[in-house]
RNA sequence: GUGCCCAUGGUAUAAUGGUUAUUACGUCGGUUUGUGGUACCGACAAUAUGGGUUCAAUUCCCAUUGGGCACCCCA
């Protein structure tokens, strides 16, 4: 390490060498990989893939906040942590969210691997999950099966603020049981997720039937928007043959007339679909959870039924530029009831609800969040700080740390610095407490300082009753 | 996938067609050898990459890579 300096400096004089005389052509041997930045000693430096993000540690703090938050919510909600792999056979995904769909035609990730199998990268988890129930017979296991998940989701996108190609998720299925409470169970889950962390949301809920009454409505929504053809966007046009749900959430200003008069799907369902989705408003009644109702709301995937439903950030509902998301990208969470999947992939009928949450999307709200109200996202809190000196101290130091732990004291350290000065000030940047400083003298009297940062008054334990004398002062801190 | 905007140390920034590219934060070290919060000193660290125009480019042009915005769509 001792000859990084001298190093350094080269390097660069190098560098400037050869742009001096990149008129003339390079050897053939010489050529870096023209398309990637070149580094120190002309080696190319990598860069992560357009989409593909690092989650660095400053950022821990809140990716730990929220996974603390799910699991909590699905162990005390019975959903049973499952992990299903990150590469599927790409017919999976092509049979479930369907094709026609963006996430399919123009999103997924596939490839053939070495055995020339038609692979892809899970473009959402459902799928998996719901081939995993199938291939395991776990229909033959108490209903309903609740599951959930958490890993990276890939679809190839333009990448924009809150969007990736890869990104993370929670996913929670309840798997084999149609029953309204099912439905209200998740969106409850969802939302306590987002509530226990300080992010208060709001539900947008919508019913699409199941598939006949989608197809009469479908074909009454385009027979009423061929009639005014000629008025439309062009997207709409385009709408109108590949995806007319889709027309629904025209953002264009010309549209929204046409939007406005268009019949709605609510008033297509039969008696008993419109009952089961009563049934799911009254039950979000009974638990206060705020929700909109939203008949423009129809989702991307193809084996939906029933209920869906989006969560967004209510301040978003409030005032959209209030929000930590903008656009069309601040969906926290969506799901829905997909009661035809499980038959679709080949397995015995299981109706189904899930939804997947969008972990970065939550992060950027818990960030925001932390900046209006610091502190509402507290990182690792330590006791007290470790600090030693000399080579016997540092000898000592990793027993005396290993035994605070077990006494359930957590110490900050760094035995990688050697100095006083330069312990205390972590110890200062970490705002801690108390500081333990052990030196040559100190392990030889078997004692240790206790140092109070805030009145820097120092006090020598013998080090038998380190334990007890740290933790009294810990408990005479705590608010009476 | 379509259209548009952007790119200087780890972060935030200044400046310029021509010697050593500004400043702050940061990181590391020091201001007498074992004592933090403030102060002072020093070190580290950047013009994304490739090509073109030019006597000369970090600055102008093109491409690539990456970031962002709107649309499409989605978490």
């Amino acid at each position: 390490m001792k000859n990084t300096k001298q190093n350094k400096k080269p390097a660069k004089f190098v560098k400037r060498e050869i742009k001096k005389e990149a008129n003339e052509p390079l050897p053939e041997g010489a050529a870096l990989n023209k398309s990637l930045p070149a580094g120190k000693g002309g080696k190319k430096i990598y860069q992560a893939l357009r989409g593909m993000h690092d989650v660095l540690p400053k950022d821990e703090k809140y990716w730990a906040a929220l996974y603390h938050t799910a699991e909590k919510l699905a162990s005390y909600y019975q959903f049973a942590r499952v992990e299903t792999p990150i590469l599927e056979e790409a017919s999976l995904f092509i049979r479930s969210v369907g094709k026609g769909t963006d996430i399919v035609d123009k999103e997924m990730y596939i490839f053939e691997d070495r055995d020339g199998t038609r692979v892809a990268l899970r473009p959402e988890p459902t799928a998996g999950i719901v081939r995993s129930y199938i291939q395991h017979g776990l229909w033959n296991a108490p209903q309903p099966v609740k599951v959930w998940t958490s890993g990276p989701i890939f679809r190839h996108d333009r990448p924009q603020a809150g969007r990736y190609r890869q990104f993370y998720q929670f996913d929670f299925e309840t798997i084999g049981a149609k029953d309204p409470a099912m439905d209200v169970e998740l969106i409850l889950v969802a939302y306590s997720i987002f509530k226990d962390l300080g992010i208060s949301t709001e539900v947008r809920i919508n019913s699409i039937g199941d598939r006949e009454e989608r197809a009469r409505y479908v074909a009454e929504l385009t027979n009423y928007y061929r009639g005014k053809r000629a008025y439309l966007c062009d997207d709409c046009k385009n709408r109108l043959s590949k995806n007319p749900l889709r027309l629904l959430d025209c953002k264009v200003e010309g549209c929204q007339p046409i939007k406005e008069t268009a019949p709605q799907i609510i008033d297509w369902l039969g008696e008993s679909s419109k009952n089961y989705f009563m049934k799911v408003l009254e039950y979000l009644d009974e638990l206060s959870i705020p929700y909109l109702l939203d008949h423009t709301l129809v989702r991307g995937l193809d084996y939906y039924t029933h209920t869906v439903f989006e969560i967004y950030e209510s301040a978003r509902e409030a005032d959209p530029s209030a929000a930590s998301l903008t656009g069309a990208q601040s969906a926290l969470a969506g799901g829905g009831r997909y009661d035809l999947l499980a038959e679709e992939l080949g397995g015995q009928s299981a109706p189904a609800v899930g939804f997947g949450l969008g972990i970065e999307r939550a992060v950027t709200v818990l960030k925001a969040l932390e900046e209006k109200k610091p502190g509402s996202i507290p990182g690792v809190v330590y006791d007290v700080f470790f600090a030693q000196l000399g080579e016997e101290a540092k000898r000592r130091s990793l027993k005396i740390l290993n035994e605070l732990r077990f006494s359930g004291i957590r110490p900050a350290f760094n035995l990688f610095r050697g100095s006083l000065k330069a312990q205390l000030e972590t110890a200062n940047s970490l705002k801690v407490p108390y500081v333990l400083i052990l030196g040559q003298k100190e392990v030889q009297d078997k004692t240790i300082i206790i140092r109070d940062m805030e009145s820097g008054v120092q006090e020598i334990v013998d080090q038998k009753k380190l334990e007890a004398a740290i933790k009294k002062k810990l408990i005479d801190r705590l608010p009476k």
